[in-house]
DNA sequence: CAAAAATAAATGCATTTGCATGTTATGCAT
DNA sequence: ATGCATAACATGCAAATGCATTTATTTTTG
């Protein structure tokens, strides 16, 4: 319908778009959260992610183990929940970071179906060394924000996820 | 006025969890921010990712809509960096969006490197019914936080998104 | 203007992912 | 106990992803 300009650059044109259908839609992804939150993500992780490469490891490897260091063992089906990896993935990633002797798994002997993840000593050492370069990033990321804004921030997020329900659905 | 703290936090919460080895190494996931970004916003992802299904539309084929249709058209690499999906990754997505008929890709004039991506009629008369749901899932997201706060934390997302270098680094 | 450097996409290929399903081990009700 | 529903993992397999490289087209240089 739209006249001359077929792949020309209809740059000026207003955002906030509206609809032309006459709904009045309006949607602009600057202040759309999920966008926002995606974006600031995965620049982090990428970031990350590059510097991990060289120490042999990916972004949720590394979060397998931040998770292990952090809370102990766990079973894998809590590793899901942690790492928001899905469960098949992350059976195979395990089986991978065993055999890079990152980890230890164990069958439980309370639950026979159970699987015990556990940091080895060598990826307890690892995940030492990362982590002053995680919490290097992390400040570099939060540049110019004060600590009041910071804590506020860690709030809602945490807040956003439980308003976003986690197991039913 | 800070006690001897080297990257600690101090959050009020949980007594951060201190390396046993001795290192005195402190690190606590649930303070730490690029944990609790990914977090909430994989679970707003996977949430409007189970909406999208039976729309025969992926999470980054919706993310492609969205920014084309806030944005109007534009090229590939621009996408890529809207979106933060890889280059390649995008490529083939584009083919097979092509084939879906939500969007069309057009040789650009006056560069012919570069490929010109456009919301199709019926990709953008999809998207039009997607927004409403996206907008619902945000505001159950948001749900408890002022306007205020919403406001400030699209601020500091931005922030973040910005200290976090683009292109060099 | 020719050659070199840089851009924008597309492609080859190995790896990772995710959904559906299979396997084994518990929990529960009868 | 026995049988059935569930829970925790593992696996098969097709699709998606990412890195490195290639191809085509500007831009920049000498």
């Amino acid at each position: 319908m739209t006249p001359a300009a077929d792949t020309m650059v209809e740059r000026p044109i207003g955002p906030a778009a509206v609809d032309a259908e006459g709904s009045g839609l309006s949607f602009d992804l600057n202040c759309f959260l999920p966008y926002l939150l995606n974006r600031a993500g995965s620049r982090l992780a990428s970031i990350f992610s590059d510097e991990l490469r060289r120490f042999g490891l990916t972004l949720p490897k590394w979060r397998v183990m931040a998770v292990l260091w952090h809370k102990g063992e766990q079973r894998i089906i809590d590793l899901v929940e942690e790492t928001s990896i899905e469960q098949s993935t992350l059976s195979r990633l395990l089986v991978a970071m065993d055999g890079q002797g990152l980890v230890s798994r164990t069958r439980n002997r309370l639950d026979g179906r159970a699987v015990v993840v556990t940091l080895s000593t060598a990826g307890r050492a690892l995940t030492d060394q990362l982590i002053p370069l995680a919490l290097r990033d992390e400040r570099a990321a939060q540049a110019g924000l004060t600590a009041e804004e910071i804590r506020l921030l860690h709030s809602m997020l945490r807040r956003i996820y439980r308003n976003a329900a986690g197991p039913e659905r």
